[in-house]
Formats: structure tokens, C-alpha cells, sequence
RNA sequence: GGCGCGGUGGCAGAGUGGUUAUGCAGAGGACUGCAAAUCCUUGGACGUCGGUUCGAUUCCGGCCCGCGCCUCCA
């Protein structure tokens, strides 16, 4: 089977072929740790740990480096407001983005590389671009000449003079072209700085990903990703700074960038302050809700995040559940790894890397299901079929059935929940609370009443339950509970 | 102004040159003491005006509307 992504550069769909099929690699610009995270921040986290797990089912060996920027201004910024160290502050900010994120089932990346880290290698660069003729030093910054790189615009198809025909700032005096950009800047005394050739300063904001991925990933990449507001500037900067300081090697196969979360149609970001909080929405929604809601529209289409998305996934989500518990006593057929791999047209370098002890997620699902996620992406899709294996698997259960059915979830990072756990711990409705063992001790007392034939008081307490949020299933093999949903 | 994205049934959202995706919500029925869950059935759609075509929601063009980027932003 073959992989289809949609390529920013070409502005096309393009078969995905690596430059080396034995070692993938993808760099996702990840989180500037300043303050939590918001819900389209966490868009491009879910979107490519999908498109990492569909890389690890296709090929033997993925690297996947997400970042995390720790020196910038708005890191001192909030530092300086906050009257903390910024160490502090950072490292504050980004534990809460692995505990947010980790509630959204993404998975660790292979590398997970702090800027900070990387001020040698940064250096570095900025030295070779200095050499080759493609940066300067003006008054203690150093800045990348923009005319020196006749590619510049290639991403996001602008010409240099209609960026600075449209420029919202004025240049710095300092710039030899107003289109030209800080790699390296000088830091005051109070703020982090590292000693440099150029003195005592801090990176710019572009040249700490290029640095990274030339230290983890190489010099050519494969796959590049992020949110569609970073092409420019941020990407365009990185492919010029880094096809000139790599002699003109290309710098990333293919670019990914997902589309925006909107609320009422709007952009959803940090300077409109229409946002919401991965970890507010936590509160009081499942962070796998959270996940079956940015996978429900195609990564590169707006979406736009309301509530009634959220009752949706929900409601959806629960459907799910709903047939895990309905065919708990369905086994899962074995995975054949072999067999699996015939099934889905793997490649016979990946065929030959499959070990029973470590088989990747998805193996044992439907070849066209996989086929859905293989075509760009396309998540929709692929959860329509979820859906329809699961409406086939509660009508006509097989063990096959079983297997697809959770291979598919798992390749989305679904139903990693049992469905009793799921059903008991989704937000409470009810005006009042009781404790399980309330709970129990009613559902016998109504048991009770109901082998009495005492219907009104049966129903009566079936009423009393309903009112703290608490759903009865009678089922052949006696009644179970629930909380129920909105 | 330049570049780019989108307008599909009550809502979300795929897809396709000709046979009503999928989920949520709604309606009717089965099951149930009554419910819930499940199952069966079911209504409802492709912004607008032209063109190409035997046939267009799907291809082409104009228009209308919405959104984004143009050095803070995923």
C-alpha cells in the first residue's frame, strides 16, 4: 500500500517516498512553553501522533523529533510578570504540556529536543552562514541576508518586495534588507544569554529548529510539520537558512502544516484571546473527547471547535464504548504478522522487520481503513468506517471483526479506555452525587422490588438515580450502571 | 493589493461524472413490566449563474459569501 501526502511546497498530493525507506524521518515544530497550551495547539500534537503511528505501521524505523522552544521573549515576558525565574517558568509550562497531551493519547516522540539544549550547534550554523556569504553581524545581532538566498518565497509563494510592500513594522535600522531576519541577538544582563562570537547573546526564533533537526534528523528530512501559520515566516526562514547553510541539499521532503481551529469561523489564537485551554477542557471533558474531535475533520480543513463538536465526539465516542462492552466476550483474532502484512501491501524491507514481540499499531486492521488514513490523512474516513466495523461487529461478531475493529481504534489512538472505566468516569450530570456503593446498594433494592413485582418503587428508584446522573442498563445478565450523558 | 483555503441534509463531515458515506440529532417499529442499550425502517444535501456532457453536487468559467497569511501565533 501506498502513502499520500499533501506537499505545501508543490501545493499537490504526492506519493510519499523517503529518502531512506529504512529510517523516516519527521520534525513537528512544537510548543513555545510560555503558558498552557490551547486546544489548536494541540491540533498538530494529535494530528501528527496519527500520522507517526501510520509512519511506524508502514515503514521499520520512524524518527519523530517534536521540539520544545524554551528561550524567547514571551518566555521572559511572562517570567518578568510572573516574578519567576524563567528556568522556572519554562520548565513549569512544559511538564503541563506533556500531562496535557498525554491525556490526548499522543505518544512520546523519539526526540523530544529543548532549544537550550543546542546553543553549540546553533552557533555552529550561524558561523557557516556568516562563511558562505548568507548572514552578517550589525550592531551585536546576527542576521540572514534574504537577497543572498534566490529561492526565498519558495513555501509560501511570496516575493520578497511584496513582503516588505506589505510589512506591518517598520525595519530595524540595522537590516542591510528590510526582508533580512535575527539568527542570533544580543541579551542585557537579566536575561539568559550565552556566550557567543558576536558577544553575549540568545538564538532568534527560526534558527533553533534548524539546528535541531540537523543534529537529530540530518540534513534532509523527510517529512516537516506544523500549523498552517507557521509558513511563513517560520518555515520559509528555516528552508533559507537551511538549504544555504547545507549548500543547497533539500531541506525537508515534504511540508505538512494542518489548518486552523476556529471558533464562530474565527481563528482561534493567542493574540485574538478566543482560545481555550487543553487543560480547562480537561476539567470537564475526556481527553480522548478532545482527540475524537480534532480527528473528526480532515487535518488541513478549518475546523471549527464549539460545544456542540464536543457533545458530538462524545455521543460518537460512547457509541464505540458502547460495542466494546456489547463484545467483551468476542475474543480478538490473533495477529498473524506476516499474514497482516500481506493483508495491508506492507513493503517487504518492512515485512522483514515485523517481530511478533513488537508489532506496530494498526497491523491487524482493514486494508481499507488504512487505506483512508494512507490517503492524505483522512481521519473522517477513516472513523465512517470505524463506525461501520463497529455496527458489523454488534450485529455479527467475529474475532476478525474484534481484531479490525481495535487495531483501526488503536491506530488512531482510540478506545485505550476499558468501556466499564469509560462508562463510570465520564463527567457527572446529575444535580447530586453518590458513591458506588449507594449506587449498588440501590440497583439491589430496586432488583428487589422489581422480583416483588413492585413495579412503581423500582421505577422509583430508577428515577432516583436518573436525577444523580446514574443511566440503568437491564441486560440478560443482570443490571449494570452508568453515568449517563448530557 | 498579493498569495492561499473553504461554502454538502437540523448539526458535524467524507466522497463521487450516472447506484441517497459515516456519526450526532429527529420520526416510526421491534425488544422491555416501563425504560436504557441494541436491532429494523425512515425523512432530509451538495452557495449562485452560465458552459462542457446523454447526464454535474462532482469538470471549466464568472459571481456572491466566509476565513486565513503578508515578519507574535499550531
Amino acid at each position: 500500500m501506498e502513502l499520500f501526502l499533501h506537499d505545501t511546497l508543490t501545493q499537490d498530493k504526492r506519493r510519499f517516498e523517503p529518502l531512506d525507506p529504512a529510517r523516516v524521518t519527521m520534525y513537528v515544530c512544537g510548543p513555545t512553553v510560555y503558558n498552557y497550551i490551547h486546544i489548536g495547539n494541540a491540533r498538530p500534537v494529535v494530528v501528527f501522533d496519527t500520522l507517526f503511528r501510520l509512519l511506524r505501521l508502514f515503514y521499520p524505523q520512524v524518527v519523530y523529533a517534536r521540539n520544545i522552544t524554551d528561550i524567547d521573549d514571551k518566555i521572559n515576558a511572562a517570567a518578568q510578570a510572573e516574578g519567576v525565574p524563567i528556568r522556572e517558568l519554562a520548565e513549569r509550562y512544559a511538564r503541563a504540556f506533556h500531562e496535557d497531551i498525554a491525556r490526548l493519547n499522543a505518544l512520546p516522540p523519539t526526540v523530544e529536543p529543548y532549544a537550550t539544549d543546542h546553543i553549540p550547534q546553533i552557533i555552529a550554523l550561524i558561523e557557516r552562514l556568516i562563511a558562505r556569504g548568507h548572514a552578517y553581524v550589525a550592531e551585536g545581532h546576527v542576521l540572514f541576508h534574504v537577497p543572498s538566498d534566490p529561492h526565498y518565497g519558495i513555501l509560501s509563494k511570496r516575493k520578497r518586495e511584496e513582503l516588505i510592500a506589505g510589512a506591518r513594522i517598520e525595519p530595524a535600522p540595522y537590516k542591510r534588507d528590510p526582508a533580512d531576519f535575527v539568527l542570533w541577538k544580543p541579551s542585557p544582563p537579566e536575561l539568559p544569554g550565552w556566550d557567543s562570537p558576536w558577544g553575549r547573546g540568545r538564538p532568534g526564533w527560526h534558527i533553533e529548529c534548524t539546528a535541531m533537526i540537523e543534529t537529530h534528523l540530518g540534513e534532509t528530512i523527510d517529512i516537516h510539520g506544523g500549523g498552517q501559520d507557521l509558513i511563513f515566516p517560520h518555515h520559509e526562514n528555516e528552508i533559507a537558512q537551511g538549504t544555504c547553510a547545507h549548500g543547497g541539499h533539500i531541506y525537508a521532503r515534504y511540508w505538512v502544516h494542518n489548518g486552523y481551529l476556529t471558533i464562530h469561523g474565527e481563528k482561534m489564537s493567542k493574540s485574538l484571546g478566543n482560545f481555550r485551554t487543553v487543560r480547562e477542557l480537561l476539567a470537564h471533558t475526556p481527553g480522548e473527547v478532545l482527540r475524537y474531535a480534532l480527528l473528526s475533520g480532515h487535518y488541513r480543513k478549518p475546523l471549527d471547535f464549539t460545544p456542540e463538536l464536543l457533545e458530538q465526539s462524545l455521543h460518537a465516542l460512547d457509541r464505540l464504548y458502547t460495542t466494546l462492552a456489547l463484545t467483551e466476550s468476542v475474543p480478538s483474532a490473533p495477529i498473524d504478522p506476516q499474514a497482516a502484512a500481506e493483508r495491508l501491501e506492507l513493503s517487504p524491507e518492512r515485512r522483514a522487520a515485523l517481530t511478533p514481540d513488537a508489532l506496530p499499531h494498526g497491523l491487524g486492521a482493514a486494508p481499507e481503513f488504512v487505506a483512508a488514513l494512507a490517503d492524505d490523512l483522512n481521519t473522517p474516513q477513516a472513523l465512517a468506517l470505524l463506525h461501520e466495523t463497529a455496527a458489523l461487529l454488534r450485529k455479527a461478531p467475529t474475532p476478525e471483526r474484534k481484531r479490525e475493529f481495535l487495531a483501526a481504534a488503536e491506530l488512531l489512538g482510540l478506545l485505550t479506555d476499558t468501556p466499564q472505566s469509560w462508562r463510570r468516569r465520564l463527567p457527572a450530570q446529575g444535580e447530586e452525587t453518590l458513591s458506588e456503593e449507594r449506587i449498588e446498594a440501590l440497583i439491589a433494592e430496586r432488583a428487589a422490588a422489581r422480583r416483588a413485582r413492585d413495579f412503581a418503587r423500582a421505577d422509583a428508584i430508577r428515577d432516583e438515580l436518573k436525577r444523580a446522573g446514574i443511566q440503568i442498563e437491564d441486560t440478560a445478565s443482570g443490571t449494570t450502571w452508568r453515568r449517563a450523558l448530557s
